[in-house]
Formats: structure tokens, C-alpha cells, sequence
DNA sequence: GAATAATGGTTAAACGTTTAAACAACTATT
DNA sequence: AATAGTTGTTTAAACGTTTAACCATTATTC
């Protein structure tokens, strides 16, 4: 209550913000004016802007961004959702897009789904609940039903997919050739010397682990090696999923001389169950992996990934939202960028010649 | 412009947000009567607010978030500072603080500072700019000058440390018990017959690494062991220092018997060399690493580490914050809360009997 | 049956900006 | 000298809530 300071009782530190009206009341000119000035508005002469920023930063102002954001409707917030932050892919797609947007005055929020449908659904009630300016995405490996995201669309906010995505939604998306990229590893497979290749997928319905189904069934065509349904099996891509698909291929009567696995924690599980069964890799069984995420480095043996190139796909998607937010967003067409990959071969799958 | 459909030509739909005027004036009350029904304000009827809440489900009306921050002086948002998020200790802190605060009604916005002091200046000021109504962080391994989070307290809004804290700063903390983890892996380590115990250990500038060294110090000497200068090194933790520092270690004449790393990224930096000179763990050199990263568990020897109950840290971390927005909030006196660590024996030092 | 209390609202201002429109004081043009 | 244009500013409304203060009923009390 005290604004003076008196005798003996410490001054008591009112954090009155300074706003845009205490400035205008030192230079004896309008709000308004003072709005202006900061927006460097070419109506405002010179001398004012000076002024009026120097007493801004004597006061030590802070631009209120609720009342600007409600006036202007817009937040100047971008809101991520990634299945998880956990997983160098992620943040690090995440890191680049933020210097990005950075730069252009937005912030971002992330939010994790943790690979839950549900966790997806109030991640996006949450950002829109913020305001949020826009939407970069990642889906949720549980996620069948879109109409969350036709939600966001339907506000007419920015929505922008990467890596996991879905055709069927019609928005800009952001990821890397998957079906190229499968047909490179079978190739260096096939290079080393390998004639019984297994893939452990992910699921059909998610489109990028499709694609490398397909790119995989299409690359054993075109090197004429025999497509065996036992050898293709589906997963969720876990660690513990790894380990069981593995320790089942191995049960066959006719093991596979590589398996390729479409995520790098499934291969690591795999690794284990191969390690501990005493399997030399990569001679009696090669193994390559996805998305070459540190540890496939760390283990022993190292494993061949690929490379999702994460900098430059969060580039492009905080570019691509930024490209809304240009005045002249002229019925803008739909943004599909698809990065190469590239083959980073380790010890698991480089046979000594 | 459309408003209207009309032959021909597609209806426009004007995404005009639903308000809480457009509620009143469906039931023919206040906006005032509104706001308060749905906060169930005491002064509405039972019949009123139902009568609202339907409408307001009908209309499909979302609070704008802006106003409301305006109007009351909360934004309802928490900012979290980390380091990076692509940690599994970071990661499983956010999501155990992003559950208890959504819980309450507060959404996150993570930032990370990757260990940058320029960054995390950066990201102080840019939570600051969102109005958040707290911060909960963990400093970056660079952070020394404190100015930056003196001007958040000075602003008055709430600010928690947790794991990378400060004592000078005089604001609350949730982290671990340092200093008796470290006690838990010396003696775990004589107990396995180890008399010669390296420890490469953090800056002693940063709290907890002070801690965990002196920890060790002290263990040694509770053991009757010698303390020799050459066992213990100063480093940033990194997988590339702990290579490195290990291999200073291997050139020793007399070698260690054992090496207690302050960090698992830098534990797995000396595994790797230790595996690469073919040095028997935990025979000739037993290995123990702190933090409980997952990968611990994966590599080979799987490494024993610290685990530091990240969940925990997180709930309290948020209950911290939680007990600053409470209306009887007299003076609340500062919380530092220690949790006890976990010892998780693996065959980086296991030795068999 | 007058005073008091309880109930269930309404009014209007406020939060800190932005911005369209108005205006005043010049300068330039015819 | 009248008109138009330019420059630099002010006015006032608006964004969608919240909330203090007020008011109108109806119920309660003695």
C-alpha cells in the first residue's frame, strides 16, 4: 500500500508495470501516439520515436503481449505437439524450428503426446485454449481418427505436419523419402553379400512406416530376392517390441542373414536379443535401424541408420508456417517437402571385404 | 464478406468465434451473469448455470484464454527452462510437472537454454514477455552471472530451481541428495573390494557437482581410503570429456581399480574406451555413472548409475509453484526439498563373488 | 407491516493494446 | 485567396473477459 518510502520503513517496491500510458504522460502526447512510435508507424515523425523509445527503455518497458495479442488477435505463439521430447530426432527438429521462428517474433509451446491419441486430442484443445497463431505437428503413433486436426483447420489455423503425418488431411507436411530410403538400405544389404532380408516395420496404417514397407517389398523385387511373408512383420517399434520380433525371427528354420528394422529403438532391442544369443553381427546377421538416433553409435555393435537430416525438416516447417503468415498469402497451395535421407553404415551391417 | 449462403455460390463460413456476449444474448441475460456462471460464482442460480453451460456446449464456446490473462493478471501459463529436453531426466521431469500443473489449469511452455547462458537469458526474457505466472528451471552448465534470474524475482513472479540450482539465489529448490549419493556409490564400490577409486566429477562451481565431490572426499576418508589428487578431475560431462578423461586415468602408472563418473553421458565416453583398451569390467575396473539414462542399461556392461526419481522431482516442482498461486499465500517461507537417490546396480560393477 | 436479510441478477469500468477516423496546423497548388 | 494535400497527432472504440458496486425481488423476522 505504501508508495513513499518513510522513515525507518523500507520502501515497499509497488511492481507497477510501466505501460504504454506512463510513457505517454512523461512526453505529454497520446497513447496512441506512443503505440505508434514503438511500431515505428510511418505517420510519427522522427523526434517523437526517438523520444518516446529512449523514455521506453528508461522505464524499463515491457510490451503487455495479452493486450496486444487481444487487440490484434493475434499471440505471436507457435504450438508444437511431438509424440515425445525424448528422442534426439525430436528435439532437435524442434530446436532448429525455434530458432526459425524466433527470429521472426514467434515463440513456441511444446507439448508431448506420449504416443497417446488422447494426450494428442488435449494437446490440441490446450494450444488453441493458448491462442496459438498456428500448429506444428507430429502424430501419435496410437492416432487413426484426424477429426482433432480437422478442428484445427477448421479455425482456420496453420496446421503444419512433419515426419508423422496423413494424406488424408490435406495440410502441409514435412518429412524425409521413406520409400527411397528403404530401397538404400537394402542396397548396401545386398552389397554386403546379404540374400534373406527381414524387416521388422511399424504399422501399415502410419503412412511413413507403409512407405518403407513398400520401398523395402520394391527393393527386394528389383534385386530379385524372394519376398518371404515370415520375414515382414509389423510392430509398434519399441524397445520390447524389437526384442520380441527378433527373438521370433530367430525361432525360423531359415534365419535371415540382415534385418532391417524401421526404428532405431526396435533395432536396439533387437541388438540385445542378438547379443545374448551370441549372434555375430554382421556376419551371420546384419542389422540397420532408423533414424540414427546417438545411441545407435554408442552400442555395441554401432548401428547402421539413416539420417532424418531433423535441422533442416524443422527449418522447413517453420518456414512453411511462417509462409501464412505473409500479407500476401494469396490462397497459398499446399507445402509437400520430402528430404533425402542418408545411409550412415556402422559396424552392425559393414562386413570386412 | 458473405455472410449469408446464397444460390450458387459456396457458404462462407466466417469462423466468427463464439463469445460470452453471444451466450447472454441467446438466454437474454448479462455477459457478467455468464462469466460467472461458468465459474460457478456463488450469486448464479443452479438453473441459470445449467442453462449456460448448455449454451455454451451448443455454441461450441472456447474461453479466450487472452482476455481472461488481461482482465485478471494470470495467464495461467508455467515457463520451464531446461538445459535440453532430449534427456530422459529432463523429459520425464517436464511430463511429471506438465501433469500436475494441467491438472490445475496451467499449461507449460517449454525452452531449452543447451546449456547456454545466452540462451537462457534469452529464453527468461522471452517467457517473461508471455506473461507466464512462474518459471521452474534448471540452469545451464555455463550459467555463473544469477542477473537474469534475480530479474524474474524482482518482477515477483515465482521462480523454482530445480536439479541445477543456486544457493545465492534464495529461491526455492527441488533436487537430490548429492552429497549422499555420492557416500551410496564409494561404499557400494568397497563392498565390491574396490581400494582405488577414481572420480571424474562435474565443475565445482555448480552446486551439485561441489556436492557430489565432496561426497566422495568424504566417503573415501569414512573408508580409510587415500584421497589421491590424480583420481579426481573436473570436467563438463560431455561423452567427448569423459573419453577423454578416462584415457588420462588408463595412463596413470597406478591405475584406479574403479571410476565414479558424476554423469552417464561422460560414464559412456569411458565405457567406450575402457572397451576399446579390452579392460575387463568390473574386474579390472568397475564403472559407475549417475543420472540413470536409459541407455545405461543398454550398452555393454550395462552401467550402474544413480537414478533420481525425475517423476518426483517434477511433481514437487510443480507443487512448489502451485503453492504460490494459493490464496493464502502469507508469506510463504522458501522450500528446499532433497529427495534420496537410488543406487541401480548394473555389470558396469557387479562383480561376481 | 416496517425493517432486514438473502437471492439473483445487472451495470459499468477496467485490463493494455491497436487502429480507424477525425482533426489541426502547415505547405503547396491553382 | 480559396482549395487541396501533407504531416503528425489525438480521440475513441474495440478486443473478450472479470469484478466491484449496485439494484430489484422475494423471504424472514419481530
Amino acid at each position: 500500500m505504501l508508495k513513499r518510502s518513510s522513515k525507518g520503513i523500507k520502501k515497499i517496491n509497488i511492481k507497477k508495470k510501466t505501460t504504454i500510458k506512463d510513457i505517454a504522460n512523461v512526453l505529454n502526447i497520446s497513447a496512441a501516439a506512443v503505440s505508434k512510435a514503438l511500431h515505428d508507424d510511418s505517420r510519427i515523425s522522427a523526434k517523437t520515436k526517438k523520444a518516446v523509445k529512449q523514455v521506453a527503455k528508461n522505464l524499463n518497458y515491457q510490451p503487455n503481449h495479452l493486450a496486444s495479442a487481444l487487440r490484434s488477435g493475434k499471440s505471436n505463439l507457435v504450438g508444437v505437439i511431438v509424440p515425445r521430447t525424448n528422442s534426439n530426432f525430436f528435439s532437435s527438429v524442434i530446436q532448429s524450428m525455434e530458432e526459425v521462428l524466433n527470429k521472426e517474433g514467434y515463440n513456441i509451446i511444446i507439448t508431448q503426446s506420449n504416443e497417446s491419441y488422447k494426450k494428442e486430442c488435449d494437446s490440441i484443445d490446450t494450444l488453441l485454449f493458448t491462442q496459438v497463431d498456428g500448429i506444428i505437428a507430429s502424430m501419435a503413433n496410437e492416432t487413426v481418427d484426424l477429426k482433432h486436426f480437422e478442428k484445427v483447420k477448421s479455425k482456420g489455423i496453420p496446421l503444419i505436419l512433419f515426419d508423422r503425418g496423413e494424406n488424408d488431411l490435406n495440410v502441409d507436411y514435412i518429412g524425409i523419402n521413406d520409400y527411397q530410403s528403404s530401397h538404400m538400405i537394402v542396397e548396401h544389404l545386398v552389397k554386403q553379400g546379404c540374400k534373406r532380408i527381414a524387416h521388422i516395420g511399424g504399422f501399415k496404417r502410419t503412412r511413413i512406416f507403409n512407405n518403407r514397407i513398400k520401398g523395402y517389398i520394391d527393393a527386394l523385387k528389383k534385386h530379385q530376392l524372394p519376398l518371404d511373408d515370415e520375414l515382414l512383420i509389423e510392430s509398434s517399434l519399441t524397445i520390447k517390441e524389437g526384442r520380441k520380433k527378433m527373438a521370433e525371427l530367430l525361432q525360423l528354420k531359415h534365419r535371415p542373414d540382415a534385418v532391417y528394422v524401421a526404428g532405431d529403438y526396435a533395432a536396439l532391442g533387437a541388438l540385445q536379443v542378438m547379443n545374448e544369443q551370441n549372434i555375430n553381427m554382421p556376419n551371420d546377421i546384419a542389422l540397420v535401424g532408423f533414424g540414427n538416433e546417438p545411441f545407435t553409435a554408442m552400442v555395441t555393435p554401432s548401428i547402421t541408420s539413416i539420417e532424418q537430416h531433423s535441422t533442416d525438416i524443422g527449418k522447413q516447417a517453420a518456414k512453411t508456417f511462417l509462409a501464412y503468415t505473409e500479407k500476401t498469402n494469396i490462397k497459398q497451395k499446399l507445402n509437400k517437402i520430402i528430404l533425402d535421407a542418408e545411409l550412415v553404415v556402422r559396424d552392425s551391417s559393414k562386413k570386412e571385404q
